[in-house]
DNA sequence: GGAGCTTGCCGGAACGTTCCGGCATCGCAT
DNA sequence: ATGCGATGCCGGAACGTTCCGGCAAGCTCC
C-alpha cells in the first residue's frame, strides 16, 4: 500500500534546503517584500523540486481570510438544471479568484459558523420566504445576490442583476408579433424580485397595448404537470387565450400537454414561451421559444462581483447587469407563418 | 453603517469571562478531557451568551484536517438536474457530518494544493476520459466514486455503485411484458462504468431471450436531438424496432419526437424509455418510463461512505450498493393496453 | 570619510485552536 | 497518619503561515 501521509513539506523544509529563513521563502513565493531576483528564482526552483505546497489552514488563519465562498440556490433549484449551470459558471470564475466555492445545504439551517468558514456569499434568487436568507445576510461577510432581494433589512455588498421587465417585454411584443393578442402569463409564486418583476412587466405591457394579461400562479420551481394544470385552467377560463408564458423553467412542456388535450395545436393556435430557457425547452416537441438567461455567465457575473469585492476592487452596493438573449423556437411560429423547416 | 469587523471572539475571551482557562473552555466545548459537568454547562452558557464561533482556520490548522471534501462532476453534468439533486444530497449528509462541500470546477486543471484544500474527494460517474480524475485520484486524500472507475492505477478509496445491469434489465422486461420485441438501445459514449454496463446488459439481455438488441451510440449526455437523430437512424435501418431505451438522462424527449414525425405513436407503436429518470422525462409528452436513480440518495450515500472513511467506520476499499426504481409512465403503455387514465 | 539611504535578508511574534503533561486537591483504603 | 489513584483544571507547545521591525552591507553625496 501506499503511505498514507506522503510527509508534507512546509516552508520551513524549503528555507532549509535553500540555506535561507522561511521569511526570504514566504516573501520568494508570495512576490512580496525585498527579495532579490536570483534567490526569488534559486527559492522557487527548489519549491518546485521538492513539491511544496501551501498549507491553506496555516495561509487562512494568518491572512484572516477562507479562502472559500458560500453558494446558496433557492431551496426548490434541485429540479432545475439551470442552476447547475450558474454554479459552475460561479466555481470557474471564483476558481480563477484563487478561491472555493462551498454549496451550501438549501435549507441552510444547520450549518455551523457560516463567517468563519467563507470570506462571501453568493446567495442567488434570494426568496422572502426562504428562512436560510436572512442568516446569510447577517453573516458578518459581504454577499452578492443574484437579482435583488427585496426582504427587509440588511442590505447585500452587491448584487448582479436581469432586467426581467425587459426580457419580459421582448417575450410578449415577440408572440404579440407572431400574431398573439391574448397572451397569458404563467407567473412564479413567492416574493422573488424576479416574480414582482414579472408581475409587474405583465400588467404594464398589457396596459400599454390596451388588453390584459392574464395572469395564473404556478410554484416558483413549477413542474409540467402544474403549468398543464394552470394552462388547462387558463383555457378554460378565457378561451380566447392565445399565448401562454411560462415563467419558471421546465414547466412549459406542461403548457404544450395542456394545448394539444384541449385540441390546440402548440406553436400555430396556442403560442407557448418560457422565461427561463434550460433543457426541458430545446427538447420539448415542438421546441419552445424562451428567453436564455445564460445561467453559466451569469454565475460568473456573481462570483467575479464577489471577488471584486473582497479584492477592494469593487465597492461595497455595487449594483451590476446582466444581459440575456431571446431564443426563437418553434413554439412561438405562428399561424400565418410556416413552422421553419 | 454597521461595524466592519464585529470583532470575533475567541476562545480566550470565553476563558477570561468564565474565569477558566482556555484550554478547560475547549475542552469543556469540544466534551473531551476531564471537566466537571458543572464547570461544562458554564462555560457552555458563557460561550453561547458571547456569540462564541470556532475559528475553523485555526481548528483545521491544528487538527490538520481542512473540514471539507471536493465533489468533482463530469464536465458534461451541466445540462443535467440529476447531478444537482446528487450534489445537494451530498451537502445534505456531509454537513450532518461536519463536513463543507466544495464544489470542483469540471475542467479541474487549474485547481491548486487540492489536498490541502479537502480531506476526501466525491468523484461522480468518474469516466476514462476525463483528465482531471487521474489527478484526484492521486492527490493524496481518499476517494469515494459514485459508480467504479475503469481507467488504470490508483484504486479509489471507496466506491457507491448502481446495479446498471439490473436496471436496464428491469426496463427491458418491462417493455417487453408491454409488448416490445424489438427493442433497441441508446448507448451512451465514453469509457464510464455506467456505459460499459449497459452495453454488456444489452448483449446479455438480446441473448438469452434469442433477440439482438439494437445498438446506437449517442453522447454521453445527449440532447434531445441527439436522440431525435439516433431515433431516426435507428427505425431507418431497421423498422422492425419497437422499443427505444434511451441511456442518457433529459434525451427521450428527442425519441418521442423521431417517433411522431415517423408517424408512430409512442407509447402505443414505439415504446420509449430512459435508464436515467429526470424533469424532462415527467414533463415529456407523453411522459417517459424511466429508472429513478434516486440522485439525492445516491449523492447521501456518496458522502456518507466518504465521511464513514474519513472517521475511520468504514475500511478503505469499501464499495456500497444504492438502490433504484422503476418509474413506470405513459410512454410504454404498449399497444395491448389502454392508456392510464 | 562619515551621514544617510537603499537593498537583501532574517528573527520572532502572532493568528486561534488542540492536546499533552503536570500539579494540586480530595477521597478512600490501608 | 500515609500512600495512592482519581478528578479537575491549567500552562505551554505546536500546527505552518505571514508580516513587521531590524540589522548588516553596500552605495551615494557633499
Amino acid at each position: 500500500m501506499r503511505r498514507v501521509t506522503p510527509p508534507p513539506v512546509t516552508l520551513l523544509d524549503v528555507a532549509r534546503a535553500a540555506g535561507v529563513s522561511k521569511s526570504t521563502v514566504s516573501d520568494a513565493l508570495q512576490g512580496s517584500g525585498r527579495v532579490a531576483e536570483a534567490t526569488r528564482d534559486r527559492v522557487r526552483g527548489i519549491a518546485e523540486e521538492l513539491g511544496y505546497r501551501p498549507n491553506s489552514a496555516a495561509r487562512r488563519l494568518r491572512r484572516a481570510s477562507t479562502g472559500a465562498i458560500g453558494l446558496h440556490l433557492p431551496q426548490t433549484a434541485t429540479r432545475l438544471d439551470y442552476y447547475m449551470n450558474l454554479a459552475f459558471g460561479a466555481v470557474e470564475r471564483a476558481q480563477e479568484g484563487g478561491l472555493d466555492v462551498v454549496l451550501l445545504a438549501p435549507a441552510g439551517a444547520a450549518s455551523g459558523p457560516l463567517a468563519s468558514r467563507v470570506d462571501g456569499l453568493l446567495v442567488i434568487d434570494p426568496e422572502v420566504g426562504d428562512s436560510a436568507v436572512p442568516g446569510l445576510l447577517d453573516a458578518g461577510v459581504p454577499v452578492v445576490t443574484g437579482e435583488r432581494y427585496l426582504g427587509p433589512s440588511p442590505t447585500p455588498a452587491g448584487a448582479v442583476v436581469c432586467d426581467n421587465a425587459a426580457s419580459l417585454t421582448a417575450l410578449l411584443d415577440h408572440v404579440r408579433d407572431r400574431g398573439a393578442r391574448r397572451p397569458a402569463l404563467l407567473a412564479p409564486a413567492g416574493a422573488s424580485a424576479w416574480a414582482a418583476a414579472l408581475r409587474g412587466t405583465a400588467a404594464a405591457w398589457g396596459a400599454s397595448y390596451g388588453t390584459e394579461v392574464a395572469l395564473r400562479t404556478v410554484p416558483f420551481a413549477a413542474t409540467a404537470a402544474d403549468a398543464e394544470a394552470a394552462t388547462r385552467g387558463l383555457l378554460a377560463s378565457d378561451p380566447g387565450i392565445d399565448a401562454v408564458l411560462c415563467a419558471p423553467d421546465g414547466a412549459a412542456p406542461g403548457a404544450l400537454r395542456a394545448a394539444a388535450a384541449l385540441g390546440r395545436t402548440a406553436g400555430v393556435d396556442l403560442l407557448v414561451a418560457s422565461c427561463v430557457d434550460g433543457v426541458a425547452n430545446r427538447g420539448a416537441n415542438p421546441p419552445v421559444t424562451a428567453v436564455d438567461l445564460r445561467p453559466a455567465a451569469y454565475g460568473r457575473a456573481c462570483a467575479e462581483l464577489l471577488c471584486d469585492i473582497l479584492a477592494g476592487r469593487a465597492a461595497p452596493d455595487t449594483v451590476r447587469h446582466h444581459t440575456w438573449a431571446l431564443e426563437t423556437r418553434p413554439s412561438t411560429t405562428g399561424a400565418g407563418r410556416r413552422p421553419p423547416h
